[in-house]
DNA sequence: GTGAAAGCGCTAACAT
DNA sequence: ATGTTAGCGCTTTCAC
């Protein structure tokens, strides 16, 4: 056991200087009934005099609950993750939770192991925001039954709660607005494929221009990796083809980022001579010179629901299973306009669009 | 007593299984000596069959330590936290501790009380990135004696250990480095007052001016918050003075976003008619249009050095008053040119000077 | 090398 | 409205 800390202040403590016992304390200070309204100041007043602070494992062992949620990451990277984050913090913050923020790193073996451990009685449920390799975590998760949900992923292998946006309307709605402002040959930048969401960006893709009786080639199809850097070599491949497209879209604002580079690299006009779109709508796509046209993504909104999720979980609901789908909206800047060499086209009906600079 | 969670695999279960003592199963998954080999094997296996994971807040009651550190920030907002925070998460994960991210929020008078619950017993150790109103956070933290380190701060009143970067240095230098481009009249924009960097950096600025043998004029000086948006007010009020300076100093980079931005709705090439430069080399700083010049701070490093600081003193070390300073170095991009009028005037001795393009 | 007993600080359940 | 008892799951101490 350990050294007694001389130094600092327990309930018996308390109990004492008030003069009743500990279990009133604990009722008083956990704001129970059947206290008496005097005897409540007073053990009030004392607790406050001596700077009383419950102590967290005593209590989590005691009660069975940490007060505490996981959220695993795969790494933190970027604005993206940031704004989930701040999703989070607020909410568990609001509901009187802690948050745990656990990095899975690369994944590798013992990593597992290791998120595994901390899954043991430190968290009260986990948030994943998966990482690359993302269903030995999520059998993992489910093997044990903490609350868990699972943020911006689409999997139909497990029965576990997800947060996540409208994926595939967003990106349909995006490639219709291309089309309608005449793009006829629009690029692909494909993210990280066992994610989920990338297949629904794609299906988006792919519907919009069914809809629009354009066929789909493969070839203006390319596998990205969120990262910018992928959309930089992508988006080199569609432009020096023998006929490129008129406008890319990047499945994410990161590799957006990369287009654009290329595109001052290879002194194309934005976007007089190559329209650009990205995913997600962080912070950064609203600086970038010209501002980015993106799919808003609702991260914030999406860390928050899910830690509501969890929380109820944790209160004995039964969440497996729920889904909950935010819808995304679209942010025209100033990267988008009529495709090259068809500036006299008419643009036939342009959705209610609102322009969104919320920097 | 909390319900008996039927499921979860004890001590006491493995111990069974293997036939030996809790002891003998405890001294085993903590590699403690004075077991025989075959036993730490047999307990071993049985562990591993079980699925077994310590309950971590059992072990936290009895040692008193939950290996757990808090990280103290005011809100999640800037890319600049989100490097501290790698670098944080990194040495974390790395000594073996976890993560509890706790946002002060806008520190009224219950949100300190929140963060003061939050440090009983909950973290070993205390990491603070300071919010606005430094002041009493550091008198609350000096008060428990929890290991707590201070990230990019410098407060003379209390004797917390902390890690900075060379806040003068590196201002000073790159203001050095505006002088020798030519520039003379030179617009600087502040941080906020109290966080004592601030004031850091404003020293850099004036040293290298009187070096230089220029006078130090108040009115070049405007006051900021590290947001975009006062760097935008801050650099319009600069430029509409009768002798605008030909350069301007944003004491971070955000502020400097704000600048360029005023810049550009002014109509004003960059870095031709006017040169920005920012301080902390924040990812986005990189893909700016153009690509801003900036002083890089090494906050990664600095969220890394902070953990292991705090663990030292966590493991009995006198970390009292010790103070970590980590060099800046400049990082030369495109918002940086001659002063205009000046095209044609000798520029006598640049700094060595490192491009850097990290991103 | 191993085990028994005691206790970390708190709260649930059952008194009164 | 308040107190007593027992125990959460683990580790420390001390005995063997």
């Amino acid at each position: 056991m350990s050294k007694v800390n001389s130094r600092k202040i327990r309930l018996s403590h308390i109990a004492d200087q008030a003069g009743v016992s500990m279990m009133t304390v604990s009722r008083v200070l956990n704001n129970q009934a059947h206290v008496k309204v005097d005897t409540r100041q007073r053990v009030l007043r004392v607790a406050n005099e001596l700077g009383y602070t419950p102590h967290a494992s005593a209590r989590a062992l005691s009660t069975g609950k940490t007060r505490m949620i996981g959220l695993v990451v795969g790494s933190i990277t970027s604005e993206y993750l940031l704004e989930i984050i701040r999703g989070v913090t607020d909410e568990t913050r609001q509901l009187g939770y802690n948050l745990v923020l656990i990095t899975s790193g690369h994944n590798r073996e013992d990593e597992l192991t290791q998120v595994t451990y901390l899954m043991g009685g430190l968290v009260d449920g986990i948030l994943l925001v998966l990482p690359r390799e993302a269903d030995r975590f999520l059998k993992l998760v489910s093997n044990h039954n903490l609350p868990s949900v699972i943020i911006d992923h689409r999997s139909n292998e497990v029965n576990l709660p997800m947060v996540r946006a409208a994926n595939r309307e967003g990106m349909k709605e995006m490639t219709r607005f291309l089309i309608q402002l005449g793009h006829q040959r629009i690029g692909y930048i494909k993210g990280i494929q066992g994610d989920g969401t990338c297949h629904e960006r794609l299906l988006g893709y792919q519907e919009a221009l069914a809809e629009a009786g354009f066929s789909y080639f493969e070839e203006l199809v390319r596998q990205g990796d969120y990262e910018a850097y992928s959309g930089e070599i992508s988006s080199s491949e569609l432009l020096l083809m023998n006929e490129p497209p008129t406008a890319i879209i990047a499945s994410n604002d990161q590799m957006a980022f990369g287009v654009m580079a290329t595109a001052h690299r290879l002194g194309l006009h934005i976007p007089e001579q190559l329209s650009i779109v990205g995913f997600d709508n962080i912070p950064s796509s609203a600086r970038m010179v010209p501002p980015l046209t993106t799919v808003h993504q609702p991260l914030y909104d999406m860390g928050r629901e899910a830690v509501r999720m969890a929380v109820a979980g944790i209160e004995g609901e039964a969440i497996t299973g729920r889904v909950m789908v935010l819808p995304t909206r679209l942010v025209i800047r100033s990267t988008t306009g009529l495709p090259r060499d068809k500036k006299t086209q008419p643009i036939y009906s342009l959705p209610a669009i609102q322009e969104g600079m919320e920097s």
